[in-house]
DNA sequence: AGCTTATTTGGCTATCTTACCAAATAGCCA
DNA sequence: TGGCTATTTGGTAAGATAGCCAAATAAGCT
């Protein structure tokens, strides 16, 4: 792989790479309603604000979220609603992922090895 | 958040941490173009044979590769061609972000603080 | 069985990530 | 200015991740 397209692939991972925690997804799924403020989302993520204040920083620097300063709150929103189409995919995945886990299921009872009966 | 808030958000992001490496985006763009064996994909990228299969691995605990033996050689093949789909989102966020920084660069040397002129 | 090749697994270290606390910054209001 | 609240930043310790090497496993061939 030349460096060029490692740079690339690189790049990718890096804005995937800010999808890829439970809080951060939280947020977005949640900013997808609206944008919000650092104290909301902190009460209902239930961590130090320190934490989700970071957090926040790591969806900005990764472009997938704007931030407002009115008076003394920042209201976070998305930027890029494509991500939510993302997770449908996950969420694809995640239901095959449980299909494949059910045949097994079934194809242990039945002493069936391919699971297909 | 609650505690099966939790789980389905944690359950998400795994799956979202699976794509969240260059190596993992390469193979997976890889195989949008039809399945290739360890050994095939390990020549491309240019690491040792074995973080290639881990990295292999990886993806098929995530349920985003299937694997077959076939002789010597296992070859592994997209089960879930959406994510490819969420790569097309990826790169509108980068192309943003390019635009974003080209309007700052505009900005500094027009001195115009909102960019917009 | 013994040899060869392809792949996976175990072990180890170096690096990255995350969470919390404490302290700094920013804006409002008296 | 000084106090108050919201947010960010710095520091640090615990845990996760990634890479390589070496060894184990699997399958074909003679």
């Amino acid at each position: 792989m030349d460096t060029q397209t490692q740079a690339i692939f690189e790049a990718r991972a890096g804005i995937i790479k800010a999808l890829a925690h439970p809080t951060r997804l939280f947020i977005v799924d949640e900013l997808s309603r609206g944008e919000k403020c650092v104290c909301e989302l902190t009460e209902m993520i239930g961590a130090d604000v320190s934490t989700v204040s970071k957090h926040l920083s790591i969806l900005k620097g990764a472009g997938m979220v704007t931030d407002r300063k009115q008076g003394l709150n920042v209201f976070y929103e998305l930027k890029t609603p494509c991500v939510l189409n993302f997770l449908d995919c996950i969420q694809a995945v995640m239901e095959n992922n449980m299909q494949d886990q059910a045949s097994l299921f079934r194809c242990s009872l039945s002493g069936n090895p391919r699971g297909d009966g």
